[in-house]
DNA sequence: AAAGCACCCTGTACGC
DNA sequence: TGCGTACAGGGTGCTT
């Protein structure tokens, strides 16, 4: 379930707390956890490293270490990262724990990659391109304009809600905040891309952008799963403020009408059917 | 280009 | 109680 928001949200903790440290040790408990190198080398090239930034690119936590290597981290869906002491029992799904060095402040000593269901991936590399080249524009940056974004809808068909997906088209919409954007812009998930009015592509942008800073504010969404953690080990707080995801049957926030959920593309999906009509003039 | 599906995983909910 | 199954959704990769 991390979205752009959560990511964020992990990002923002660990610059603060991460950066400058230097990384002494490195323990992979689950090999699987590591895309590349080998986890031998994955261990050896980062002991002894220290950390010059840390950044999001999409879903992607963005670590640059002081000898040009980046790591990259993809939580996927239960990945977590959190900063937690030494002698904080270790959780029984951390499949990678990073030593550091100590710090001033607090004693947050260990940065643990905790993963349920595995899923996560890590990616040491010289060249960070490689892998986020193939991403779509980020949504929150000012060159991702409504006049970008109508260039880019009206050459794809296929439905809006899977586009929005789609990782190389847009980057950091996941199931829920697409959700989210589409009842807050009134358009029907099923919608086909090139369909949408300009009034309607200025209004899924300002929705995009809107739930997504939203979310931030907040510092993302923990479902009653409890999946997602901020680096500090919190929840976020913008579950309460979702007002389709996972509110099936329950009256529209607008109009009253229960919300309807249907698959597409295999994902749940949830919307008002009054308030987003599968036609523009509907 | 787009859609569908299997797969990667594990915890939870549910029907019988 | 317990077993089998569906479901959750971040992705990739293959087929149609």
């Amino acid at each position: 379930m991390p979205e752009l928001p959560e990511v964020e949200t992990v990002v923002r903790g660990l610059r603060r707390s991460l950066t400058g440290r230097r990384i002494t040790g490195v323990r992979v408990n689950w090999s699987g956890s590591i895309t590349r190198p080998d986890p031998q080398s994955f261990v050896r090239r980062l002991r002894g490293r220290r950390v010059t930034r840390v950044d999001r690119r999409g879903k992607w936590v963005v670590i640059e270490l002081d000898d040009g290597q980046t790591l990259l981290i993809h939580l996927r869906m239960t990945g977590q990262l959190l900063l937690e002491p030494a002698e904080c029992p270790e959780g029984k799904y951390t499949r990678v724990v990073f030593q550091l060095n100590d710090h001033r402040e607090s004693g947050t000593d260990r940065l643990r990659f905790s993963d349920m269901r595995k899923f996560g991936r890590m990616v040491l590399t010289d060249d960070p391109a490689s892998v986020l080249e193939e991403l779509g524009p980020e949504p929150l940056d000012d060159d991702f304009t409504v006049e970008r974004f109508k260039r880019m809808l009206a050459e794809r068909r296929g439905r809006i809600k899977s586009l929005l997906l789609n990782q190389r088209f847009l980057v950091g919409l996941g199931n829920i905040y697409v959700n989210e954007a589409l009842w807050l812009a009134r358009i029907h998930p099923l919608r086909s891309a090139d369909s949408l009015s300009g009034v309607e592509v200025e209004a899924l942008h300002r929705a995009i952008r809107s739930v997504l800073r939203a979310a931030i504010g907040q510092g993302g969404t923990t479902l009653e799963n409890g999946n997602f953690r901020q680096a500090n080990g919190e929840a976020g707080e913008f579950v309460d403020e979702l007002l389709v995801y996972g509110h099936e049957g329950e009256p529209c926030g607008c109009c009253g009408e229960p919300i309807e959920r249907v698959k597409v593309g295999q994902r749940s999906t949830y919307f008002c059917s009054r308030c987003q009509p599968t036609s523009a003039d509907g």
